[in-house]
RNA sequence: GCCGAUUUAGCUUAGCUGGUGGAGCGUGGGACUGUUAAUCCCAAGGUCGUGGGUUCGAGCCCCACAAUCGGCGCCA
């Protein structure tokens, strides 16, 4: 294994040491008697410098002729150098090349690759993804995802949230059915999981408070900058709580999601452009809450073509979060615009007892949650009324049947908060492969 | 599914009113003892997405198809 690594080296932890160090190489230049290599690592870049009096003709041949992303092994004197980006540099005295790259298949993300993306994505760079993952942009965004997963956790752990699994394979839909994955299971038909919640409500009983992070898969065509058909879903459920106490907790995890990026990720953050300021107001301040009523008054106010019972699109989204400087939660849709689980409102049953939380800056909606349809009856009028089959449902329903109690519970896009707090361009650029309706490659 | 756009070297691209396709990066060769995306000189590398059509002549005009990108519906 490796014992130094190089964010350490440009941290001042070994000035004047000798060091070995192990990493690829991210730039060379020089001539024949000197060479400037740039060596990378998970933890940063420094520049080493190979003097052929130094290393001797063998080594100081064998070390220039390595390419870009070429594996290297160094021995040397770390040195304080102005000179340097990063302010130190290595004098090496040994080294070898661990693995080569051969120049009939030079590293194929160039530099004139890497600018032109400019933050896209483009065809290229998606079917060289393996290699693209190596590239800085996308290891900061994966270390920032690292995270965003970690700071999930931490919220529910510290709550006595119980992590909980449900199963991937599933026979029947929590969405509409047209987006569901169908795999053939033995003869018989199964499908991708779009949601962890029936699962979850059925322990509800047992573990009271429960979260997972999974993947969720959904069979939609969409092509936006906000969807993948395989999704990272954080969801939790809570027995006994409302509709708002629900939203506390999306509030929190939120919150706490922003105040570790920037506990943790700062730098990272930062060297994506990213404003930190604006990630300090989202774990600085309360989540404004909006009934649906009133967003489609404003809308109504502001010249949009939108009835009451409509759900609120994207576009109708983009124009209510213009002017929001942080999130806010949308409460009490109609009851026709959302499916079955949801809970009617008691003091008005046209309404359900739900919320969409909608992030600023057009990204749009990260949380879905709610209230669930709690007792046997009303659960199965509710089915009945939307003319769902009771069959696939019936394990569903029969947990009602013993001891129902109030609960709720949200999901949450994973994939969708990071790339909103790292002011990603597309939601493709914060996972490692994306999946989305026409690429599941590499 | 709908709408719009794009497709020229390994990558990124220029290409005029239709008249023998240029460059940068990368790769190979050469020069240079402190470079910062090093610089300078040289070389190799192209059936211009595919198939038709118009024309004396098509990278450019027309038609079809394909792939990709962006947006929308749907959602996290």
């Amino acid at each position: 294994m490796k014992t130094t690594y190089i964010g350490a080296v440009q941290s001042g932890d070994h000035d004047g040491e000798q060091v070995t160090l192990k990493g690829w190489v991210k730039r060379s230049r020089g001539n024949n008697n000197l060479r400037f290599i740039v060596l990378r690592d998970s933890t940063g870049t420094i520049q080493c410098v190979v003097k052929r009096d130094a290393v001797g003709d063998d080594a100081f041949t064998a070390l220039s002729e390595a390419l870009i992303e070429s594996s290297l092994e160094l021995v040397g004197e770390v040195k304080v150098d102005e000179r340097a980006q990063g302010g130190h540099e290595i004098g090496v005295s040994s080294g070898q090349v661990i693995g080569g790259v051969n120049p009939e298949r030079p590293f194929p993300i160039t530099e004139s690759a890497m600018t032109s993306a400019d933050g896209g994505e483009t065809e290229f760079l998606l079917d060289h993804r393996h290699l693209y993952l190596r590239t800085s942009r996308m290891t900061t965004m994966l270390q920032i995802r690292s995270s965003v997963f970690g700071a999930i956790h931490g919220y529910f752990r510290d709550l006595d949230f119980v992590e909980y699994q449900a199963p991937n394979f599933v026979a029947g839909a929590v969405e509409g059915g047209s987006t569901l994955f169908e795999v053939p299971y033995f003869g018989k038909k199964a499908y991708l999981t779009q949601s962890w919640q029936l699962y979850a409500e059925a322990a509800m009983p047992a573990l009271e408070r429960l979260y997972t992070i999974a993947p969720s898969f959904r069979a939609e065509k969409s092509r936006t900058r906000r969807h993948l058909t395989e999704f990272w879903h954080a969801e939790m459920e809570l027995a006994w709580a409302t509709n708002d106490e629900i939203m506390s907790h999306g509030e929190g995890v939120v919150r706490r999601i922003a105040k570790t990026l920037l506990d943790e990720r700062s730098d990272e953050l930062a060297s994506l452009d990213r404003d930190l300021d604006l990630v300090a107001r989202y774990a600085d301040n309360p989540y404004p809450r909006m009934r649906y009523d009133e967003a489609v008054e404003t809308l109504q106010g502001m010249g949009i073509d939108i009835e009451w019972g409509q759900d609120l699109d994207y576009s109708k989204e983009k124009v209510l979060t213009a002017d929001f400087d942080v999130p806010h939660f949308l409460t009490h849709y109609p009851k026709v615009a959302k499916p079955f689980y949801h809970r009617v409102d008691p003091e008005d049953d046209a309404y359900v007892l739900c919320h969409d939380l909608l992030a600023p800056e057009g990204y749009g909606e990260i949380i879905g949650g709610g209230e669930r349809t709690w007792s046997e009856e009303e659960i199965l009028a509710r089915i009945d009324e939307e003319n769902v089959p009771r069959e696939p449902y019936q394990f569903y329903i029969d947990t009602r049947a013993y001891g129902g109690v109030p609960h709720g519970g949200f999901g949450l896009g994973v994939d969708r908060v990071v790339s909103w707090l790292s002011g990603a361009d597309h939601i493709r650029e914060v996972i490692p492969f994306p999946r989305d309706s026409r690429r599941v490659t590499p």
